[in-house]
DNA sequence: AGCAGGACCCGAACGC
DNA sequence: TGCGTTCGGGTCCTGC
């Protein structure tokens, strides 16, 4: 590995992270709202999690009438108090198509429309997962009810967050992963919120201090709001979908900079193993507590 | 409750 | 060059 911003040897596709998620529910709003599905082409079942069946006769004939965000989730809602829940993972998208011949590459699932477009989910990793509930169960389905805070509510503070961390006796890493304090985060964004906040990732969240808290609800705002403005993660992408070079990478200063130096301290950026997970901080500046 | 480990997937990177 | 192997991302699940 080579010195910061000077070599970066794979990339990734755009991962949808919250950012991301709030992206594809703009653009597809204008697109499906108001419109009825007519059929459903199931062409990976595996990725439903209701019975195949219900899952048809539940969505044919209704109509998308919104759609929201849960952390990571997207919550299509359709008429007849049906809300379909869809998680993108690694690398899932929506596409909205006028060419009925047009299918994209690992396409699964395709939501015909009652104007002849077509909703398609194509996913190459055939990660992501739908499950259709009815809307009023949604918050207590077992991955929605999990979650914790939205990192853009009034309700997520420094102290709110500080109490919460002071519950939990894992790893403060893994326990901002779990989504169960606050949602948004993912591996890459972990790392670097771990290193704004000067905070060893293997340090024990019940002994991080208020203003440990403060500086990881800070760094958490800053860095997904950072993410939204330049377009979204592409943290290793030589290019995305259009063919633009992504242009997070520039600004990673930790994340699978393994090697790199320190822009504070100089010291060499480790990499370890955490919860099973590529983990990259600085020995030095991030304190274990 | 925490946590390790495996499962799910595929393409890119890597090793030979 | 070609081919087999390894890796990793988010989340769930099992078992200790």
């Amino acid at each position: 590995m080579g010195k910061l911003g000077t070599t970066f040897t794979r990339i990734e596709e755009n991962m949808p992270e919250l950012p991301e998620v709030q992206t594809v529910i703009n653009n597809l709003t204008p697109l499906i709202t108001g419109r009825t599905v007519k059929e459903i082409d199931l062409l990976y079942p595996k990725m439903i999690q209701n019975d195949l069946v219900e899952f048809n006769q539940k969505i044919i004939g209704r109509k998308f009438i919104g759609i929201r965000r849960r952390g990571k989730y997207l919550l299509f809602d359709l008429s007849d108090g049906q809300t379909l829940i869809s998680h993108l993972r690694m690398e899932g998208k929506y596409s909205v198509l006028k060419d009925p011949e047009e299918l994209p590459k690992h396409s699964h699932v395709v939501f015909w429309l009652d104007n002849g477009e077509k909703l398609v989910y194509h996913d190459t990793r055939k990660f992501g997962r739908m499950h259709l509930v009815s809307t009023n169960e949604v918050d207590q389905t077992k991955e929605i009810k999990k979650l914790g805070l939205e990192p853009f509510s009034s309700e997520f503070t420094p102290e709110a967050l500080f109490a919460m961390l002071q519950k939990k006796k894992g790893k403060i890493k893994v326990v901002l992963l779990s989504q169960e304090v606050v949602v948004g985060l993912g591996n890459i964004y972990v790392d670097e919120v771990l290193y704004a906040a000067k905070i060893h990732p293997a340090s024990i969240s019940a002994n991080l201090t208020l203003n440990d808290a403060k500086e990881i609800w800070q760094a958490t705002k800053e860095i997904l709001k950072k993410a939204i403005k330049y377009g979204g993660t592409t943290i290793f992408s030589f290019k995305n979908a259009n063919g633009d070079i992504g242009h997070f990478q520039d600004y990673l200063k930790v994340h699978s900079q393994e090697g790199a130096t320190c822009k504070r301290d100089g010291h060499l950026v480790e990499k370890i193993k955490l919860d099973g997970r590529s983990t990259y901080f600085c020995p030095q500046c991030q304190i274990l507590k």
